[in-house]
DNA sequence: TCGCTTTCAGAAAGCGCTTTCTGATACGGT
DNA sequence: ACCGTATCAGAAAGCGCTTTCTGAAAGCGA
């Protein structure tokens, strides 16, 4: 006999890969067997979806517990009982605007005892559409979109096309920013007064000459913080020229070609930049000190949503701080509360200009 | 009659509740019916698990297209298809640290097609525990725990004990991060090396007298980053006496407490202060400012991860700089290659120390 | 032409739960 | 003692899929 070339593992024959038997997971029906039940009555029991005598309670908690039994969630949801799963889509987790939205909308479902699918789409829009399927076929209790909306024609329809059949279902979405199509629940950042309320702040510090560094224009995000810019600046009587709005990617490295492009550009220097994002703002500020020029006694430097580090910076950026994990909490509220009647509920979180070193008085 | 009193919704009596009439999710079944095959061809063909004639096949897809049918993931996985999510742990979303991991983790998640469950522990061990849990019951493809072992014999037990069964139902798990009681697949920072590394450049620049900013003394990361740094200047004949290590809480707060322990502590100011996280780094440099202090000519600052932000400040904080999103692709690649054998893979990622402003060269 | 294999579609079993329906038992009132 | 009514446990029917099993039809050589 070769027993000596037998598997290792004795009680079960034919393993030659060396991976340990996979154990089945324990079963509601294994746990009712042990106490002595039938499934019903356990799975009654486990939940208290009615009433169990007590004794038959305990004994089924017991066997519960002795097997380790965990309940499959799959079942459980294909079964009808909701699903315990929230969607969250996002452009960017790393980002730290994101990040910090996110937090407030994990804490707010740790409360709930839900999880979490978050996903990135990289800001490719197909990714999003892709996503918002996959979480259809997960039958995600809500999903939250974060981040500003396109205004763009075909992907207004596409998000709609997946929208649509979901609510009708049942489904619930909330959004994060203003999404122009979207008849949907909505917590709004106030960006067109919060960036007004900066730029009567930095026209009080004295400042005439402006240069914004914007994203995409095609985001809502953008347009606002842009246009609420400008319509502060005009009730003080200041002009923002188009040719002073330079666009670039809404990151730290698209402030940076921005605040870069702007340099080149060789119209005269502002007094004062503003980003319209912090991410972007701290691109900026690494491009203009690139080229010598110091903040703010150069040229003053301003940005928006205050997100965590940015305050660190030296000099501390002049922002417009938005409460985001408070925005995140919100959106999950809004999404779970109950709706009642047709209309889309909007909670509105208003910016507040904190005045900051990056920010100088002009004489 | 009271016609006028009737519900608007007109084609489906008795809603009172101005709510949209909720409709049922496509099935299979209906998708089956339209294209005038049985379930199974249908399922076949959406799936390509089979053989399945041309004509029917695009019959099938047409009807799926036309209704506009997604498959319930639920039921796909209940069914015996594996399940498409993976879970992800970590104490924080908001810290930058785990969001650039964690950003990492969803684009290669991404390109598997994989939905990812994202969970913040906010570092309550008791909660890590019930996340576990939970992924269980979602039969999660992957468990990934990014973070830093504690510690702690209770929590290791607790840890291993739902791990265990998980493991054994065939769950795969990856850490990120030395866990010192798992026998799982880890992606392993180099922190002792880093820290030595660092502790050697800094020794380098002149540096004799040190302090270090640590976070609980429990955590894995923490004694090694501590452990690497006594080492490293060990070999340059410099000591580091306990009373110069500093215990916070593992954030930016945590940092700026522990820097004011250390100022109040009345010791002689060290020519260097080593802040176990750039996110500590970040507290202690605005409590040495707040000190009046200057960096580096009065004090020089060093941190560990390089963490996005970081090189932006003024001066820029001189760290060792991990992959960080390459090592949460690498955590998430780990946990779902085929295993081989018992043995657990390792991947280390080496830290590289980037001197930047912050850390002054003493005469 | 017959009997064999091969190909492909349908029937049906089941994945692990929840929940409705049914039935047994105990209780109270008359 | 009897009947109506609660109360609680079990049987069984799904939830929407995948997959095995079964069977019909087609193709081939003898």
């Amino acid at each position: 006999m070769d027993e000596l070339d037998a598997p290792r593992n004795g009680h079960q024959a034919g393993r030659r890969d060396g991976r340990p038997p996979e154990r089945q997971p324990v079963t509601l029906d294994a746990v009712a067997r042990l106490a002595g039940v039938s499934p019903a009555t356990a799975s009654r029991a486990l939940n208290g979806t009615a009433r169990v005598r007590e004794e038959l309670r305990a004994r089924v908690r017991a066997a519960a517990e002795a097997l380790g039994y965990i309940p499959n969630a799959h079942a459980q949801a294909l079964a009808g009982s909701a699903s315990s799963t929230v969607g969250v889509i996002c452009h960017d987790v790393g980002d730290p605007y994101f990040a910090a939205i996110a937090s407030g909308v994990m804490a707010a479902a740790a409360e709930r005892n839900l999880l979490v699918l978050l996903s990135s789409t990289f800001r490719e829009p197909g990714r999003e559409i892709a996503y918002l399927s996959m979480l259809r076929a997960q039958r995600a209790r809500a999903i939250l979109l974060i981040g500003s909306g396109i205004q763009d024609r075909a992907w207004e329809r596409a998000l709609d096309t997946e929208l649509a059949p979901y609510l009708r279902e049942g489904g619930r979405v909330a959004v994060v920013s203003r999404h122009r199509s979207l008849r949907v629940d909505a917590v709004l950042p106030g960006n067109r007064t919060g960036a007004a309320a900066l730029a009567r702040a930095l026209v009080g510090l004295g400042h005439r000459e402006f240069a914004v560094l914007a994203g995409p224009s095609a985001l809502t995000t953008v347009a606002d913080r842009v246009a609420g810019f400008r319509a502060g600046l005009a009730e003080a009587g200041v002009e923002l020229p188009a040719s002073r709005v330079v666009r670039g990617a809404f990151t730290r490295d698209g402030g940076h070609a921005a605040a870069c492009e702007l340099l080149d550009g060789g119209g005269p220097l502002p007094t004062c930049v503003f980003a319209v994002t912090d991410v972007m703002a701290v691109g900026a500020l690494a491009a203009l000190r690139e080229r010598g020029l110091r903040i703010p006694e150069d040229v003053s430097l301003a940005g928006f949503d205050d997100v965590p580090l940015v305050r660190e910076l030296t000099p501390a950026l002049t922002t417009v701080a938005l409460p985001l994990p408070e925005m995140g909490r919100a959106a999950l509220d809004l999404a779970l509360r109950e709706p009642r009647g047709e209309r889309v509920r909007v909670e509105r979180f208003a910016g507040e200009v904190v005045v900051r070193g990056s920010t100088r008085v002009v004489p």
